[in-house]
DNA sequence: CATGAATGAGGCTTCATTCAT
DNA sequence: AATGAATGAAGCCTCATTCAT
């Protein structure tokens, strides 16, 4: 009601990337039409070019602003350290498992998009890093065994990332038994 | 040169679905064009329509004819029983890696047909059946300790599949070494 | 120039049906492009998709839109009750030649669409109908001696359509002077 | 089985022929495809381009070759002066329509052929000035009253047509009572 | 800011026709 | 004589994008 113009132009443009990441994630980027966009955003096809310079931009706008590592960055952040690793990591791998399910439509995204490959791969190493990193970490402080943290990041990553991609969900404590059975 | 009618109906088909197979995964569905084909194959577009009725029955060819589930049933026909788990197991996993390797294009299509949800859910579930019949199999023969064979054949497809997928290939030693630590 | 927005998609709407109407008219429905219409009507062939989904809903508007028979019912609807039969009968006539010769194009259509065969045959029901019904009233009025009104009406309709078809004109007052000799 | 190749060559061509007629009183000159014909006729395509040089050549030999005019002409050869004018115009006129309906795929096809307008008015002006001929003879010998006899032809000859062609036949006995009341 | 009419390029598909076999 | 694989030219239609209002 009473947005001032700047804040209505901030408004409308999230409420454009909803819209389009909706719509992106539903039909693939190819698939899906500007009016496709305009209508779920229940706006104007020419609208969009106020606020985008084209289609393409508007994948790249949400590829690279609306990512979720930032977000599982800000949750390592946060000390967990006090706590026994396999729950802190069972902690992790669920926000992880979580966030994939929040923004099934952004990893349908990053699936579907051709051009996409590039940022998918980068979150991917980043995403593997990060539950590396912290392995690595406990392995250092004596809290895990000695292992190949590297593959086990690799393994824990992917198992949580496919089988939530394709519908699969699955049971993260067991997971973290499968790999630490003496820990738990 | 001197094919009989036939044979060259049968050639032709193949090599229309190689062609169609290199362009969609390199564009995608939906990114690669009828024309797009036509040139791979060097072939116009119009000949595409004699042997497929559209551009969505050439997809739908290729996801069930060139699904490479198939192959891993072959493999897993033959008897590899007298051996141990952990060096069989290595063994399919390498196999099944091979395998997405060498049909890069096929999974690039798998997971960009955004119809063609089905399918790839449908290998995926297969995949880790299989895998999971043989771990079973082998801790029911005592060749393996028990543990939670469903689980663990996820973990081991979802890992193989996806760094496949993303181009960061595992040592599937190492992997199977991480699950199965004291049998190696 | 200076027309609000819903005037120019009315007035766009009819100009390209006049479009249409001609081209098909001339060309036959399947033998005139959507380009000849979108041609004729100066436009780009785009447009016309935005106002008919489809080559066939234009040809299906025209036929329901622009059908004559309504025409003729508004000259049904006056009075003519107070002069002898025949000339009325002459005039009625006259007023459905005078309809065919100035819809000569929407004629071509209606004897050209092949599908279209449904709406062509209800006109002919229905003008054959409405001729019959006058004759019939004049009968009992004891204006026209007594007579198989609707073979009249058929041979009326009939005779006046054809000639007026395929090129050869009549003169209806004689036609009329045929069938009923003594009146006149 | 045991033709010359001549013979052969005349059968196949008259066969196709068959084909052609059928195809495109069915489907319209311009929604038929060669295929269509082929299949028709049992035959490939390629095959119809030995004994006609393109589709539209198929049109025109049926046109000039399966013009039912001929047969109409035949029957006026035979003498029938001897018996009253109204009985033998009454069979003139069912050996027409009995014509227009052993002949529908035929008469669809003027209808429908756009390029064939102008076979399509010399039928109708052919077939007016035989039955204006007859009439004219019999007005000469007495036999009918004197009238309008052009007028008299086309009303009768319309009147037949267009309701052979629109599915809507007639009494044709009441058609010439219509005309001639007194004589019957 | 917002609309939606209009464009132009290009996509999928069909089909008359040719030609090697 | 007959086939049917292959072509090339269109045809219908969609859609990202622009622009006057």
């Amino acid at each position: 009601m009473s947005r001032t113009r700047s804040e209505q132009a901030v408004w409308r443009r999230e409420q454009l990337l909803d819209a389009a990441l909706r719509v992106f994630a539903d039909k693939g980027v190819d698939g899906a039409t500007v009016k496709d966009v305009a209508q779920a955003a229940d706006v104007t096809p020419g609208l969009l070019y106020r606020y985008f310079a084209s289609k393409e931009a508007m994948v790249e706008t949400l590829l690279s602003e609306r990512g979720f590592l930032p977000r599982l960055l800000e949750w390592r952040a946060q000390g967990h350290d006090t706590r026994p690793a396999t729950e802190v990591l069972t902690e992790l791998l669920e926000a992880f498992d979580r966030l994939l399910a929040d923004n099934a439509e952004l990893m349908a995204l990053f699936f579907s998009a051709a051009q996409a490959r590039a940022p998918l791969a980068t979150m991917v190493n980043e995403g593997q890093r990060l539950i590396g990193d912290f392995l690595r970490d406990r392995v250092d402080a004596g809290d895990l065994r000695p292992h190949d943290t590297v593959m086990a990041a690799k393994t824990l990553f992917a198992t949580v990332a496919i089988n939530r991609r394709f519908g699969t969900p699955i049971d993260i404590a067991a997971l973290v038994g499968l790999l630490y059975p003496e820990e738990g």
